[in-house]
DNA sequence: CTGAAAGCGCTAACAC
DNA sequence: GTGTTAGCGCTTTCAG
C-alpha cells in the first residue's frame, strides 16, 4: 500500500487540500455534500494523514516522553500501563525512554527529547536529582514528575507521602510496644529509601526517641539475602520495614533460616507488593500503592497542561503536585 | 531558552544553512575552518536539530513503533529493556503501544503506527491472530515479530521454539518413568499454551502414548490457586508444567495444602520464571529464558532489515527467522 | 567547498 | 464554503 498524500485525497475528490485538511480536522465550515465526498475519497484511497507533517505545521507533536528507569519493576510497568491508557483518550503518543544510571546517560535522553518536539515529558525515576530536572526544565517545557514533590517551574508532580505512610506505621508500632523497628535499605530506590528512614524519624521523635537502625548493604554484597543471613547472626529487630515486597521476602527467608518465626519473633512490612506477595506464606503486611493512578493521573496532568498552555496563561498554581494516598493492609506477617 | 532553527545557527555562523546542515549531518565536504564556526554557532545557540522537520524532509524518521501486551509481566519488561538498548546504539526512538485485546484496538494502535510514519515496528504479543499482522503488513512496512515464528512477507521473527523444549523435557520425564504429565492452561498467553501441549503431545507420541491432560481453568475463575484447590481433591497428577513462575507457585501452594509433598509426590516446572523464583522453597525447575536478548535481537533484525531497504532491495532471505535457545535448569521442584 | 532554491505533507490565514 | 498561498525546519540537487 504506497502511502498516499492529502494532494492526491484532494485531486480524487475533486477539491483543493484545504477542503482535505478541513475535513480531517472536523472543521464544520464544509458543505456536507462535498465532506461525503472527501470522506470517501479518503476511504478510497486508504489515506491516514502524515503525523510528521502535521506536526510541522502546527509546531505540537501530540506526542510525550515517558522517562522510566530501566529496572523492570513491576511497578513501573503499572505505570506505564496507567500512562498510556489516558494518552490514548487524548490521541497523544509516547515515546519510551528509559535511563540506567549516571549523568551522562539522562543527557543523551534530555537530548533526544529536545529533538523529537515532545509536546511534554512525564519522569518516574527515583535517583534523578534535582539538578537534572533542571536541566530539562531549562528547555521550557511541560514536566510532570511521578513519586516524588517537585518545586520548579513549569513542573509538577504526582507522588504518595511515604514518609508520612511509614511515620504512621511506625508510630502504631511504637504505640503498641514494638520499639525496635529497623528499615532495609532499597540500594535501587534512593529517594524512597531516604522517605522510609525521614518517616521512621519523625515517628520516634514524637515518642521521644531517636530512630538509627537503618541496615545498610555493603556496597560489594550482590544478595541482600544473603547479606542478612549473617545479619541475623547478631541482630534480632522487633520490626524490619522494607521498600519492596523481593526485599521483604529475602528477609523472610533469611529470619526462617535463622529459626526466627514469623510475625511472632519478627515482624515484617513492605511498602510496594507485587501479585507475588498472595502466593507467600505468610503474606506480607504491605500498602496498597495506587502505581496504575500514578501514570494515570500523571498524564491528566499533562493534558491539563498543555491544553491551558493554548488557551490562557494563567499559571493558576493549583494542581501542581496532587497527593495519591494509600493504604495500610495488614497480612500475616505483623501482629498489628 | 527558545528554539532555536538551522537559520539562526547560519546568521550566527555567517554561513548558508545548506552548510550547516552539511556540518550536521557530517558530511566531510566541508572546509575544516567553516566547520569550526558552524560548530561553535551550534554550541553557542544550543542548537538541537528538529527531528520532526527531518523526518518531512527524509521521509524516515529514525523511529520505531514497540507493541506490547498491557499485562505487565517481567517478561514483558526485560524485552523492552533489550529492545531500548540497542535502539540507544542505533539512535532510534522508541513509540510504546500496548495492546490490551479485541481487534477494534489493535485497529487503533495499526492507525497510529501508520499516521506516525515510523520505519518499523517490532511486535511481542502472545494473542494477536495471524490476520492482524497482515492488515499491518499490507502497509508494506518493515515487521519484526518476537516470541512466534512468522512466515509473511517483510515480516522477521526472534522467537524461542518452547514447543521443542516441552518437548525434550516431557520426553525425559516418561523415559524417567513419570508418564502422568498435566499442562496448567494459560488464559493470557494463548500462543504459548498451544506450544506446550503440542510440545508434550509429541513427547507422547514418540513413546507411543496420547497426550490428553491439560489442566484448564473456567472462563468463570478468577484465581487459578482456587480452582487448582478444588482440583487436587480428585487429581494428582506426577508432574505439571506452567507457563509462568506464578502460575507455577499457585500450584505449589494449592498442592501443599492438599497434602502433596513437591517434589516427593509430585513434580512442578515452570517455562517463564522471574527472580521471585529465587525465594521460593522448594525453587521451581525452569527454563532460563533470554527475555533481554529476544528485544535486543529484535532491534537488530530491525536496524538490519532497514539499512538493508537503503542499501539494495535483495530480499536474501537469510535470517529472516532467528530462534534463541533456552536451557532447562533443574531445581528442587523436580526429581530429574 | 558553498549558496540558492525546490520540496517533504500539512495547516492556517487570506482571498474570492 | 472553498481555493490560494505562505510557511513549519530541514535535506538535497544543482550551480557556481
Amino acid at each position: 500500500m504506497k502511502k498516499v498524500t492529502i494532494y492526491e485525497v484532494a485531486a480524487e475528490a475533486e477539491v483543493s487540500l484545504a477542503t482535505v485538511s478541513r475535513v480531517i480536522n472536523g472543521s464544520d465550515l464544509v458543505k456536507e455534500s462535498t465532506r461525503k465526498k472527501v470522506e470517501e475519497a479518503i476511504s478510497k484511497l486508504g489515506y491516514k494523514p502524515n503525523a510528521v507533517a502535521q506536526s510541522l505545521a502546527l509546531k505540537r507533536s501530540t506526542t510525550i516522553a515517558l522517562v522510566v528507569p530501566e529496572a523492570s519493576f513491576v511497578f513501573t510497568g503499572q505505570i506505564i500501563n496507567g500512562l498510556i491508557d489516558v494518552a490514548k483518550i487524548y490521541n497523544y503518543n509516547i515515546y519510551l525512554h528509559t535511563i540506567s544510571e549516571g549523568i551522562v546517560d539522562f543527557k543523551d535522553v534530555i537530548d533526544s527529547i529536545i529533538k523529537t518536539r515532545v509536546d511534554g515529558v512525564v519522569i518516574y525515576n527515583d535517583n534523578l536529582t534535582g539538578i537534572d530536572i533542571e536541566t530539562l526544565s531549562e528547555y521550557n517545557i511541560p514536566i510532570v514528575f511521578i513519586g516524588n514533590k517537585i518545586k520548579a517551574n513549569n513542573v509538577s508532580s504526582v507522588y504518595i507521602d511515604i514518609k508520612q505512610a511509614v511515620n504512621e506505621l511506625v508510630d502504631k508500632f511504637i504505640t503498641e510496644g514494638y520499639k525496635d523497628v529497623a528499615i532495609l535499605e532499597d540500594r535501587k530506590n534512593d529517594y524512597s529509601s531516604k522517605q522510609l528512614v525521614a518517616g521512621a524519624s519523625k515517628a520516634y521523635e514524637k515518642h521521644g526517641m531517636k530512630f538509627d537502625n537503618q541496615i545498610k548493604i555493603p556496597k560489594a554484597q550482590r544478595s541482600t539475602y544473603t547479606f542478612l543471613t549473617e545479619y541475623f547472626k547478631t541482630n534480632k529487630p522487633e520490626v524490619i520495614i522494607a521498600n519492596r515486597d523481593s526485599q521483604a521476602i529475602a528477609i523472610m527467608n533469611a529470619a526462617n533460616e535463622a529459626g526466627y518465626k514469623i510475625p511472632e519473633d519478627m515482624q515484617i512490612v513492605c511498602i510496594i507488593d507485587t501479585k507475588y506477595n498472595k502466593m507467600f506464606r505468610p503474606q506480607l503486611s504491605s500498602f496498597v500503592m495506587p502505581s496504575y493512578d500514578l501514570g494515570a493521573v500523571a498524564m491528566r496532568m499533562m493534558t491539563k497542561q498543555l491544553s491551558n498552555k493554548e488557551e490562557d496563561q494563567e499559571k493558576d498554581g493549583s494542581d501542581k503536585n496532587i497527593e495519591l494516598s494509600y493504604l495500610f493492609t495488614p497480612r500475616g506477617s505483623t501482629k498489628i
